[in-house]
DNA sequence: ACGCGCATGTAGCGATCGCTACAAGGAGCT
DNA sequence: AGCTCCTTGTAGCGATCGCTACATGCGCGT
C-alpha cells in the first residue's frame, strides 16, 4: 500500500508534466485528475482543493526550471546585463525550455485575471527569477541595490517578452528576434 | 427607433470599454451583455456569437491603441532600434496605456490556450504591431528585410515583456526596469 | 473476532457556461 | 384590416465547473 503522501507526490509529478504539456487550458479538476491517473474524488483527497494541487504542481515546475537554469548558468557565474540578456534569450528560446516559458505566460495572465492561486504563484516566481538574475549580474552593474533590482527586472522582462512573442508570432521569428536583441545590446556601435 | 447596426456599434464601444477596465476575467456572455446594458439574448442578436462580439470589441481596442501610438510617435518619425525601445518602453508604462498592455497580455495568453477567437486576434495584432514598429525604424537599421522584421519583433518583445512584468511585479519596479532598459541600450559604455 | 479509521468509488448538488426555442409586441405595407 | 417581419423578453437546455455526501471496502490494533 502506498501512503497518501507518496501518492500525492506522484500526483504532483504527473500534474507538473501535464501542465507543461497542455498548459492551463486543460486544467479543470477532472482533466487534472485524469492526467494524474486518478479520479477527481481522489485528487481532492490528496490535495485540499484545486488551488492546492495547482500550487504544488507549479512549485515543482519552478524547481525544475531553476535546476535547468542553474545548469546553464552555474552559481558564481556573473556577467554584464547586456551579455546576460543575450545568453538568457538564447537559452529560453531553446526547444526544451519553451514549454516552461509558454506556461509562465499563461500563469502571469491568469494572475492578471485574479485567478486563484496564480496571483500568488506569479508574484513569488517573478520575485524568484529577479533574485536569481541579480546573483548573475556583474558586480559593477547597478550602482546601488535599487538599480540592481531594476536591472534584473529588465532582464526578466526581455526574456518574458520573447516568450510572449513566441506564442503569437511563432518560433522562427522569435529566435531571430532573440538574436537581434543580442546584437543590439552587445554591439551597439559596431554594425559589423 | 435605433437600427440593429447602430445598436451593435454602441455595444462594441461599451464592450471595448468593459474589456479594458476588467479584462477577460469578466467576459462571459452575461457579463458582457450587462456591461453593454442589454440582455444576453440581445447581444446574440447583434452578434453572431460570443466570438464575434469579442472580435469586434478587440478590433475597436486595437484601433484606439493605434491612434494613441500614432499620436506619440507620428508617421514619418524614425529612430534607431535602441532609441525606439526606450521611447516605447516609457510610453507603454504610462498610466493611460497600461490597461491596453494588460489586456494585451491576457489576449496573448488566451491565444496560448487556443481560445476562440484569441488565436486569430493575437496573431493579427502582433503582426500589426510589428509592421508599425518597422515603419518607425531608422532606414539603416536592419540590413535586409528579414533583419528589419526580426528587429521590429525584438522591440515588440521588450515592450511586451515590460507589460508582463507590470502584472506580476507592479508598476513601480516596471517603471524603473523600463528606465534601466533605456540606459543599457542607449548608453552602454557611459555609465554616467 | 471485531470494531475503528483510512482509503476510494458512485452519485449528485448548485452554479455558471454558451446558446436557442418560442411567443409576443409593434411598425409598416398592401 | 390583416399580414409580415423586425425586435425583444422569458425560459430553459445540455454541458461543464468545483466540490461534497454517502456508502463501501479493507487493514490494523486489541
Amino acid at each position: 500500500m502506498i501512503s497518501r503522501d507518496e501518492q500525492r507526490a506522484i500526483a504532483v509529478d504527473h500534474l507538473a508534466d501535464h501542465l507543461l504539456r497542455h498548459g492551463l487550458a486543460k486544467a479543470s479538476l477532472r482533466q487534472l485528475a485524469a492526467a494524474a491517473g486518478v479520479s477527481d474524488r481522489m485528487l481532492l483527497y490528496y490535495f485540499d482543493d484545486k488551488s492546492d494541487a495547482l500550487t504544488a504542481a507549479m512549485e515543482r515546475i519552478a524547481t525544475q526550471l531553476a535546476v535547468q537554469l542553474a545548469m546553464a548558468i552555474p552559481e558564481g557565474t556573473t556577467m554584464p546585463a547586456a551579455r546576460l540578456v543575450a545568453v538568457a534569450a538564447k537559452l529560453t528560446t531553446q526547444t526544451h525550455l519553451r514549454p516552461y516559458m509558454r506556461l509562465w505566460i499563461e500563469v502571469v495572465a491568469a494572475a492578471a485575471r485574479g485567478e486563484d492561486p496564480f496571483v500568488t504563484v506569479a508574484q513569488s516566481m517573478a520575485s524568484g527569477f529577479t533574485q536569481w538574475i541579480e546573483t548573475r549580474l556583474e558586480a559593477g552593474d547597478g550602482a546601488d541595490l535599487q538599480d540592481r533590482r531594476a536591472l534584473a527586472a529588465a532582464v526578466l522582462a526581455v526574456v518574458d517578452g520573447l516568450a510572449l512573442l513566441d506564442v503569437c508570432a511563432g518560433e522562427a521569428l522569435t529566435r531571430s528576434a532573440a538574436r537581434s536583441i543580442g546584437e543590439v545590446l552587445t554591439e551597439p556601435d559596431a554594425p559589423a
